[in-house]
DNA sequence: GTAACTGCAAAATATTTGCATCCTT
DNA sequence: AAGGATGCAAATATTTTGCAGTTAC
């Protein structure tokens, strides 16, 4: 098991339990973001589907994971990098989603650029999300 | 009811009815994107929520409406420029998402930075979403 | 008149909530 | 032992599908 895991839990006062050992054992090995499907399949049936719902929501409001938009209706879910502390997320960087495999990644080192906005609009957060054809499908 | 209204159903090969008309005609008035269910509220219980599903649907294939990524699990809906025909949507602007109210704007004008992308990813589409407070509710 | 569109019913899917039980600390 | 987390059941919400009746052209 990925030494990270029980650090991070403990790090944000959760309780290490199966299943958010398993699931986020889960984000750390595949380097892309995960659906609560993927998450339901990937794990063998061996969590209710509400307890991935409630892990995945309380990961969410710790600053471990976050949610990343997307056109399609599905929410998926990816690491935060370290600087994420619960409530405030810092994730300006770059998504990218595979048209054809639909694998979506998490470009931590790419770098959002400034936009200039019109006046009276304050940006708090800025997500872009690009999408085409990834690396393996290419 | 605005002029553009019956040229735009007409010049995408689409029948004139009552639903298409009054929703077309709601993305047309308010500047914002839609959801689901704002139109449901705003036609009035007009229509029924199947049609404004179909409805939606068959704008988006036709180029008439693009659908706005986001973080929450609501998918909304744009209006096109005009450059958008059948299954080949150019949206590539910004969109700006306010926490306090919660509309969310097509900001046309704004134009998306180019990203450096690492090699091998080929970007077909790139969408900047940006949320914060918007202008009527600084 | 015919093809396309709508409304209704119902199925399928996704998400949330309550509560009793079990597990972590 | 106590509080929190899980599993199950069920309520709610969302989206899709089939089909018969209606409307646009």
């Amino acid at each position: 098991m990925h030494p990270r895991i029980i650090d991070t839990l403990k790090r944000n006062q959760l309780s290490v339990t199966d299943s958010r050992k398993k699931i986020l054992e889960l984000f750390l090995e595949r380097k892309a973001a995960l659906a609560h499907a993927d998450i339901e399949q990937h794990s063998g049936d061996e969590f209710d589907r509400v307890t991935i719902y409630r892990t995945l929501q309380t990961f969410v409001e710790k600053g471990i994971l976050h949610t990343i938009p997307s056109a399609d209706n599905a929410v998926r879910y990816a690491l935060c990098k370290d600087a994420c502390t619960e409530g405030h997320h810092h994730d300006n960087h770059v998504h990218f989603m595979c048209d054809v495999c639909g694998t979506t990644y998490c470009l931590d080192h790419v770098t959002v650029p400034a936009v200039q906005l019109p006046k009276g609009y304050q940006v708090h957060q800025l997500d872009l999300v690009a999408s085409g054809t990834c690396i393996k499908c290419k």
